[in-house]
DNA sequence: CATCACGAATTGTTCAACAATGTTGAGCAC
DNA sequence: GTGCTCAACATTGTTGAACAATTCGTGATG
């Protein structure tokens, strides 16, 4: 077999600096939680890019690296698998996906159906405490003050997050968690110009407004138009 | 340990006679088909309610039912979680999923954006080839001779698939497929009289008349309406 | 009656092996 | 050189046995 081959973890991968990521390094937690830690790795790495899409994840490669049995990552893979972050080809391994940008439309279009359908929902809450919740959690958005990119990408899950838990639909909250828009989403930073974070910020105001103020159409309506201004921004 | 307990896959079950499920009399097929294997005969037991809600999961139970090791046992019980149709505690294990009245309103909920979502982008489709493709599909819904139910409830599903296709929308396909909504869906037989199979056919031929007539808000809203009823009547 | 320790049941993980499949590359015919 | 066959080789899929960790019921103990 061929160098490339054999070190596909490192050689596929395309970091700045030469430098090899330090997934090696820690010591897998305690008892039930390698799955996860292998998971929420790999996770990581291909959302950072460290793991380019088209990188092969060769289960031995995992297990020695992670220090653990092939058992926890071949479940780790399966799971990666389950959200589309990796395609799995039977007796071929898993690759990390790719996305086309039709793929990333796509998946925006059905981004703007389940955020505006949470944002109705969350409209129509009338339960005081939860709207309390949601009130105290939107707050930040009412603060003009400029931020930095990083910053506003989690204040913007916040927001988002907050919309959801009002909304009060688990299955929703799942079901949009697991959407693979995280891929697309992990490169915000590319995109979101000073400007583009207070156009957001805006937008996100008006939903909250609509929101408190109980107009499910309006909320609807203005998140519908918050997506899909940072849809066309991010697919440009 | 318990003889209720010793015997959980059997005794939890709710059949209509003592019949023991034939799941384990055949044979594991070949290489690389035994976690599909045992995930599609659990997930078939599930949705048939041999396996009722609340039924612990137990690997060695499994492994010795089906003749697999536990390798691939936990991995389909992992998919099955993916899936949401059963629920994984840590070092507890699974048990299928249960469903409340206000969870299975809410997957009804999504449905409804997803399948307009799915309406409205086939109606917007202009590639002659789907469109005969569809047309092709569509065509028994314009038979008006009566059906049983499960041909129907076949029928039903081959629509539905039939616009999601003419959508185009790979994610959008997946994701509605993972929707839980099949624990639902599969009791559809309960509540669906000849009447109501009628009215089915039609609001499918307004749909599909919808959508050869490329019109994607009244696709949309066909589409919105048809499953709005339908959810009215699963939930009742 | 609370609680605490014990033990059985079960899950989580490791390890080593082997079977089945996919991939590569060298040799061979054309 | 091109295309083909075929035999290593790499990798995945599965098995089986073992052990550690956790949960839970139960009975002893205070």
């Amino acid at each position: 077999m061929n160098i490339a081959h054999n070190h596909a973890f490192v050689s596929e991968i395309a970091l700045p600096s030469g430098a090899v990521p330090d997934l090696a390094t820690q010591p897998p937690p305690k008892h039930g939680a390698t799955v996860g830690f292998v998971y929420g790795k790999l996770r990581e790495a291909i959302l950072r890019r460290e793991l380019g899409p088209g990188s092969r994840l060769v289960e031995s490669e995992l297990t020695s690296r992670f220090g653990v049995s092939r058992g926890p990552v071949r479940e780790a893979l399966r799971r990666l698998a389950g959200e589309g972050l990796i395609e799995h080809v039977p007796n071929r391994g898993g690759r990390v996906s790719k996305h086309s940008g039709a793929d990333r439309r796509e998946l925006f279009r059905i981004r703007i159906e389940l955020e505006a359908l949470a944002a109705r929902r969350a409209a129509r809450n009338d339960d005081p405490i939860a709207q309390a919740a949601f009130s105290q959690a939107v707050l930040r958005t009412f603060d003009d003050s400029p931020r930095h990119v990083a910053e506003y990408v989690a204040e913007s899950a916040a927001f988002h997050e907050a919309v959801m838990t009002l909304a009060g639909n688990k299955a929703l909250q799942e079901l949009l968690g697991r959407l693979r828009l995280t891929l697309v989403m992990a490169r915000a930073r590319e995109w979101l110009s000073p400007d583009a974070i207070l156009t957001s910020l805006r937008e996100h105001r008006a939903i909250a407004n609509a929101i408190t103020e109980h107009d499910p159409d309006a909320a609807a309506a203005a998140m519908r138009a918050h997506i899909a201004r940072a849809a066309a921004l991010a697919l440009s």
